[in-house]
RNA sequence: CGGGGUGUAGCUCAGCUUGGUUUAGAGCGCUUGGUUCGGGACCAAGAGGUCGCCGGUUCAAAUCCGGCCACCCCGACCA
């Protein structure tokens, strides 16, 4: 492709709601322009790059043996009711009447159509297992869209659906499925972690997200420096602490005034004591009953591992009339003595020593709290979120806080969605089953931004030559010059030819512009055609990621450029095995 | 949905506080001509704006007031 055939809006200046790396240089380098908040047009140079990125999914999807389908952007809303998300979705839906005045869905996820498909069509164990894919565009009604194309309203997704005979065999196409992910994303050439992430029904390690380390990520997850473990905060366990050595000798319980003072600030401030000697008790409702969780002042409570400790299905923080019939106090003043209610313990609370905790009488606090003599847990265990430094669950290592992007999900669903819609097979004995489901999400757009938020520098993005929209940039210095042109020319040729992506860039533009705009959009290899060099009969390389540049012989040139290309192409499809801790 | 901010030329912004010398400006980009030509050149001449929308105040509104809309940021939310 010539420059000046196609269409590529570079701007020099930053545009003003651009905030993180990705979304600047997209809009600068002419990839993408917003339409409205969450929704982006893809000009020549971002398609491209997107399309890139589409096939690698395609070809690692169908080299697992999954089949490409397409299902429709709009669904029925009375199918989103049978499953109940009409209502678990929300706002989040969009929703369109049609003619008709019938109330449609625009899919933000497929799980009820695919199901809906696989219900009517199979029935028998001999059809099983099948994973169905498509790669379409999927519609959610974000309360916020941000950071251009990472968070959007409309966006390109890879869905995919497993349907097996039992969990043995959804463990099989999982493994399928997380395996073509890795392929997917070293191919890519993102650096990824691979992080346990919340499992809903099957519970264990039933589901995994990839995530690319970046400080603009959405989401926090932690990581063992030491083995391998690695989880999204909402899910990460914490390993046992060490108990901290007692600070002085055993002091007694001891009741002090404490007017007004109800947060850990408040108390650890008024009391001159550390957040981390406070035993904070939360009163919470588990299923309706009342229940006393407590944490240490500078932590806080993971619902999620608290809902698995209570096997409860509703959980949720007491009313404060709750609180006081409880307690006998207002809020604040809670304390973990002379409850009458379950009373659970996180396990670095029993490790306090001379603790500061709630009275259970307004205004009041103890000090000289000792777990264990003062009080004792009906259940001890981990009940925190995860915070830097914590223990490592797995080894004696420590865990470190990280942010990332999520790029990919794959998850185990069980018959959650084949029971509700009676997706159900005959097995060879003609008992009939629901189908056990898994389902296996990769966002397309946010493989780009997050390739670009990790892989640029001040001039603009590095693309890697997998993704890159084209693979070299031929730039002739002076497009007046007759030899200079046609020596360009002739090199765009040869490489295209050879089967090598080649933008030309053929604007009658000074060198120092051309160069900028060479940097801003990224492509891996440029070969710059020059005068003085061209008296030697000699073309200029260099790698958009490397510093230096090189010099080779015009007859040599498109040759060693296509195998530059094809091997840097396979050093990328030849990806490193990386354990796996499904 | 709560809190904050911004809407003026294709882009980045000034002008608004204190209404009228502003016939609405600058830089970048764009067009034409010339000089330049290995890291975002220079000179000259141009094109380009219902000042987000609706209403109000006023002799007079980009500027003051009210309503609405859009976009951005923080939070809540995110199978």
């Amino acid at each position: 492709m010539r420059w000046t055939q196609t269409f590529i809006p570079t701007l020099k200046e930053d545009p003003a709601d651009a905030q993180v790396p990705s979304h600047r240089l997209m809009v600068r380098a002419g990839l993408i322009r917003q339409l409205v908040a969450g929704a982006y047009t893809y000009l020549p140079l971002g398609f491209r790059a997107l399309q890139k990125a589409t096939q690698i999914v395609r070809e690692e999807m169908d080299r697992a043996g999954a089949l490409e389908i397409l299902m429709p952007a709009i669904h029925p809303a009375e199918l989103w009711q049978e499953t109940g998300r009409f209502a678990d979705y929300g706002d989040t839906l969009m929703k369109v009447r049609d003619r008709k005045n019938a109330l449609l869905v625009l899919g933000p996820t497929h799980e009820e159509v695919i199901t809906d498909l696989v219900r009517h069509h199979i029935t028998s164990y001999r059809q099983l297992p099948v994973i169905f894919y498509q790669i379409q565009t999927k519609f959610r009604d974000e309360p916020r869209p941000r950071f251009g194309v990472l968070r959007t309203r409309e966006f390109l997704m890879k869905d995919a659906y497993s349907f097996d005979v039992d969990l043995p065999h959804l463990n099989q196409s999982y493994d399928k499925m997380y395996h073509a992910y890795c392929r997917i994303f070293d191919r890519c050439g993102l650096k990824y972690v691979v992080v346990e992430a919340e499992s809903g029904p099957i519970g264990g390690e039933a589901s995994h997200e990839f995530m690319v380390l970046a400080d603009t990520g959405e989401d926090a997850l932690v990581e063992c420096q030491q083995c391998r473990y690695a989880a999204n905060l909402e899910r990460a366990e914490v390993g046992d602490t060490q108990a901290a050595p007692p600070i002085g000798s055993e002091q007694p319980l001891r009741k002090v005034h404490t007017p007004g003072r109800t947060t850990i600030e408040q108390v650890s401030a008024f009391l001159a004591c550390q957040p981390q000697q406070m035993i904070k008790t939360l009163i919470y409702l588990a299923d309706g009953e009342p229940v006393a969780v407590l944490v240490r002042g500078d932590h806080e409570v993971n619902e999620n591992k608290l809902r698995r400790a209570l096997a409860a299905s509703r959980l949720e923080l007491a009313d404060p009339e709750t609180i006081q019939r409880v307690t006998g106090a207002p809020v604040g003043f809670a304390g973990p003595l002379g409850l009458r209610v379950r009373l659970l313990a996180d396990r670095a609370v029993i490790h306090v020593r001379n603790g500061v905790t709630g009275a259970n009488e307004a205004d009041y606090h103890l000090v000289g709290v000792q777990p264990g003599r003062d009080f004792q847990p009906d259940w001890i265990g981990d009940l925190r979120i995860a915070s830097d430094g914590d223990a490592c669950p797995r080894c004696p290592g420590t865990l470190h806080l990280r942010r990332g992007i999520e790029i990919g999900h794959v998850f185990k669903l069980g018959t959650k969605y084949s029971a509700k819609l009676g997706a159900h097979y005959l097995d060879d004995k003609g008992q009939s089953h629901p189908i056990i489901m898994g389902c296996y999400g990769i966002g397309i757009n946010r493989i780009l931004a997050a390739l670009i938020e990790t892989s640029h520098d001040e001039k603009g993005i590095i693309w890697s030559v997998s993704l890159a929209p084209y693979h070299v940039l031929v730039l002739p210095l002076n497009v007046t010059n007759p030899e200079l042109m046609q020596t360009a020319e002739r090199l765009y040729r040869e490489l295209t030819e050879l089967g090598v992506e080649v933008l030309l860039d053929d604007r009658d533009a000074r060198a120092g512009f051309k160069f900028n705009d060479a940097d801003l959009i990224g492509l891996p290899l440029r070969i710059v055609v020059g005068e003085k060099a061209l008296q030697r009969g000699e073309v200029e390389l260099k790698w958009r990621h490397e510093a230096t540049s090189w010099t080779v012989p015009v007859e040599q040139a498109a040759r060693r450029a296509a195998n530059e290309i094809a091997a840097a192409l396979k050093r990328l499809s030849q990806p490193l095995t990386r354990s796996v801790s499904a």
